[in-house]
DNA sequence: GCTTGACCCGAAGTGCACTCCAGGTTGTCT
DNA sequence: AGACAACCTGGAGTGCACTTCGGGTCAAGC
């Protein structure tokens, strides 16, 4: 194994250089999500470049949350050529939908975060009263059946 | 079920402002992440601000990938109060440390997408050779245990 | 040619985060 | 008072995405 700059790649440095392990390139495969890989005469897997760049956009769509289901759903229309390009860009663009719907929600998250640091660290400098934070310490009984307006 | 502007809210009523379902919320409850929900004289649940307060926080930390695990962590800090401040903050800035990965993740998955987008946008419109995005339609025997050079 | 590590396969197992179920109680409405 | 929804509990079940296992094959260095 001195050569690296090559046509192919075995599973293990196939795993390394996608950042997914062997295991789960196989497991991919059995999906369908990848489609015939070459072999070797022993047949064993070799992975050509074209792998790594389809290995690359699946595994940036799941990374960001798009279930193997939808993943399959794609290898599919990938298949069909010219006649799945239509269902292609519609998936891609709801998936897009959601991406950005997930980089909304990182930043409230972020903001929060933030602020919740903030709050610490101060507190942190200046010994204050306890702060539960919203947790209750001392249940209280509230209700008997009869609702009290703020 | 008239009222609504009211001192507590009920499992359900919960469940829809928190946007978690009550099973799940009972689920944490008993995980040790919401700490004592106070209960009516029937042993029903009555949440009020604060647990709606906490529950956000909860939910923004979840929905940042942070595991029920640590969540249990940070609830156990709460608990301590100014002993666990320290701890709190660690958490807090380890989780905005993965949270900004994720953001950047998400990021450059989004201009795959986008790139990708635009690429099968021009095929559609000029209906061109098959193109087959990386995956292998017809699988070739590659390296018969010697390597060649690319 | 023998060892050692990488690889093959199908099948079973794992961890996470819920989610549902059964059987019983409570609350509200008419 | 009767009907009906919402609630309670402990425990079992689910879905997802891997991950591990067992038993065998392959390949590269000494």
């Amino acid at each position: 194994m001195a050569e690296t700059n090559v046509e192919w790649l075995t599973p293990k440095e196939m795993a390394t250089r996608c950042g997914i392990s062997p295991e789960t390139l196989r497991y991919y495969e059995q999906e369908g999500l990848l489609n015939v890989v070459a072999r070797n005469a022993g047949n064993q897997r070799r992975y050509d470049a074209d792998d790594v760049a389809w290995v690359e956009v699946l595994r940036c769509l799941r990374v960001t949350a798009l279930p193997i289901r939808e993943l399959k759903r794609f290898a599919e229309l990938v298949r069909q050529g010219n006649d799945g390009l239509a269902g292609r860009i519609d998936l891609l663009k709801a998936h897009r939908r959601e991406v950005l719907a997930q980089r909304r929600a990182l930043d409230g998250a972020l903001k929060m975060i933030a602020h919740k640091i903030d709050v610490y660290a101060q507190q942190l400098d200046s010994v204050p009263p306890v702060d539960t934070h919203g947790m209750n310490t001392t249940p209280t009984l509230r209700g008997q059946g009869v609702r009290r307006a703020l």
